[in-house]
DNA sequence: AATCCGTTTCAAAGCGCTTTGAGGCATGCC
DNA sequence: GGCATGCCTCAAAGCGCTTTGAAACGGATT
């Protein structure tokens, strides 16, 4: 069933239905209903193509699947991100188009959306802390959001981001104030921005409080369990070993959290943890007591604002980068408690 | 640039410029060349709505984002297996068309990309027992693969699925040969037609031994860390606890090694475990020796075999319905070990 | 009765591509 | 020279929709 043989069948022409249906005043009350109720009675929908082709809008956002160039990993926030972005952009029509870059050459992705008038907007994930996707957009001119920002872009560009300095500055501070001295950071790849943030933000912390930086107790590196759980028992072999960790992911921090009963210490006693947490569904940070004391700020969330914020970016041309920054909230679960007077340690 | 000025350009007309860009044969191979080296100096992509409109296909597969309606969870599978089959689509020049249904008649959203031929065919994933979604799709006659099976559903359709069962049943069976008689089962929602085939096969193995299926020994719900963490609790309390547990998910398994450490018992000695695993790239099971012993089967590579399927069945539409059984691995882990004299137990 | 006006409807052009059916142009043969 | 034969190339139709510019209509006004 196409709109010509709608029309047909209801005795109009084809531009009065096509009016009736996408709520023109020029069509009377009577003739509307009268359409409309045709159109679900023979199941009429409009060809998505051929609207398309008609109006110049694909009704799509792009997405490249986030894939870690190193372990071909995907990012497990992906899910869920991806679920807050299309619920909100389902509410203005939209859907996502999702593409598998082979290689690692994403630009050629962008450049070939553009061309082919693939997409009316694109999102950009885990952005670099110079972030080339970024200057590319903005030349090519296709309407683009950053989940994330990039530090060392300087030109204008949109973004929705977390206060990931704010967050870990904080989170730091918690652990000073609860008396450690020795904290360490199991960090993301140093290459993404938000990696870089936080690292900043438990410097900030150290150094305001006039501690030194140890380079041994910071590592980085794609955030999975086993990351966590090495390097923690490797840290806990230290001379000086730390009390406090401070994890850029729960994955991670469930490898923590394995090295650390392994050894048999005990999680908020012997050594504190503050982790970030997304909030992914599927990897709730315990119910109501949280198990690890956290920097919470949900991603789906952020999905959800991104997707609203790229259909203003389409809908009005003319509109200015946008730019929200998202509050972590620090919620105290049972992985944090005062530094113990004499710290844990492993035999290396 | 469009086709038409592209020609221009080239003092040729439409119809060659096209041909030569789509690989017919009417055209000389100096032509072409010229063709397409103009197009590449250009950046001429062809528009993908018209080329849609004028083909009459879409390169798009849709696929609804999987979330339980439970808890609002995604699934954490949907990342890998989305990466897996997207790299294949690309192979054949199609793209994923994400979609997330307001509310649960996931069927409307069908019969709307039937109706707008928004996209060429979909792929469906955690099928129920009996799922309705297959029924639907034959009858409106958009092609489609599903992703694991519906026992309740007779009429043939295209899937490609784990040997559930099968892998079960051998992993019940090595507990069984290692002296466990007391089994658990931390199993998925039993409505998903996955679980229910993995109940079928430990219940075999323990039937075919002759041995007693106990109810308490069984649980289902959704695999969430505090799922197994919880019911690993319970169980450990009974008067006569299980010495091992058959785990359908690595994350729900990561609770029962919560619960088990902080029993004080060791996975492996007092108490084993075997867990389905997925092969999510950022939840790997160990690296070289897996920390469970498990029954493997890489969602990824699922993904990408569906996504061959489907393209099968788009490009030749008389083809027959495509079905395909991959067989899990079992590998043996550090979490699996002869049963204990005497079963560790927990004061309820 | 003629005119005007607002409402309602329409025919046709256009979006950018593919594809059909036809035509131009050397070449080779009689 | 005339004519079929391939090889290349072309103009135009069509995919299904939106949208422009115009027309039909009924009722009110002169």
């Amino acid at each position: 069933m196409n709109l010509k043989t709608l029309a047909e069948a209801l005795g109009l022409s084809q531009t009065t239905v096509s009016r009736a249906l996408n709520g023109y005043p020029e069509v009377s009350e009577a003739t509307r209903k009268r359409v409309e109720e045709a159109a679900v009675r023979f199941g009429y929908r409009p060809n998505s193509r051929a609207k398309g082709l008609a109006t110049g809008r694909a009704m799509l956002i792009g997405q490249v699947i986030p894939t870690s160039t190193q372990h071909e990993m995907v990012n497990p926030v992906f899910g869920d991100f991806v679920a807050g972005a299309s619920q909100n952009l389902a509410q203005h029509g939209y859907d996502m188009l999702l593409t598998r870059v082979p290689g690692d050459d994403e630009g050629k992705v962008y450049r070939e959306f553009r061309a082919r008038g693939a997409v009316d907007g694109v999102i950009i994930q885990a952005p670099d802390v110079k972030d080339d996707r970024i200057t590319l957009l903005n030349k090519i001119g296709l309407p683009f959001i950053v989940h994330g920002r990039s530090t060392g872009v300087t030109e204008p560009y949109s973004w929705v981001d977390v206060n990931n300095t704010q967050a870990f500055r904080r989170a730091t501070e918690f652990l000073l104030q609860l008396g450690h001295r020795r904290i360490a950071l199991i960090n993301g790849l140093e290459r993404m921005d938000f990696a870089f943030r936080r690292r900043k933000g438990y410097i900030q912390a150290l150094e305001n409080a006039g501690l030194p930086v140890d380079p041994q107790l910071m590592c980085t590196d794609e955030m999975t369990e086993q990351f966590g759980y090495h390097k923690t028992r490797r840290m806990l072999a230290f001379e000086d070993p730390p009390t406090a960790f401070l994890c850029a992911s729960m994955l991670s921090a469930v490898g923590i959290r394995r090295a650390l009963q392994e050894a048999q210490l005990v999680m908020g006693r012997d050594v504190s943890v503050i982790i970030h947490d997304d909030d992914l569904s599927y990897l709730r940070n315990g119910e109501e007591i949280p198990i690890f004391t956290a920097t919470r700020s949900s991603v789906r969330h952020a999905g959800e604002i991104l997707a609203d914020a790229l259909m203003q970016l389409i809908n009005d041309p003319g509109h200015p980068p946008i730019n929200q920054l998202l509050e972590a909230q620090l919620v105290v679960g049972s992985s944090t408690g005062p530094a113990p007077l004499k710290a844990a340690r492993l035999p290396s």
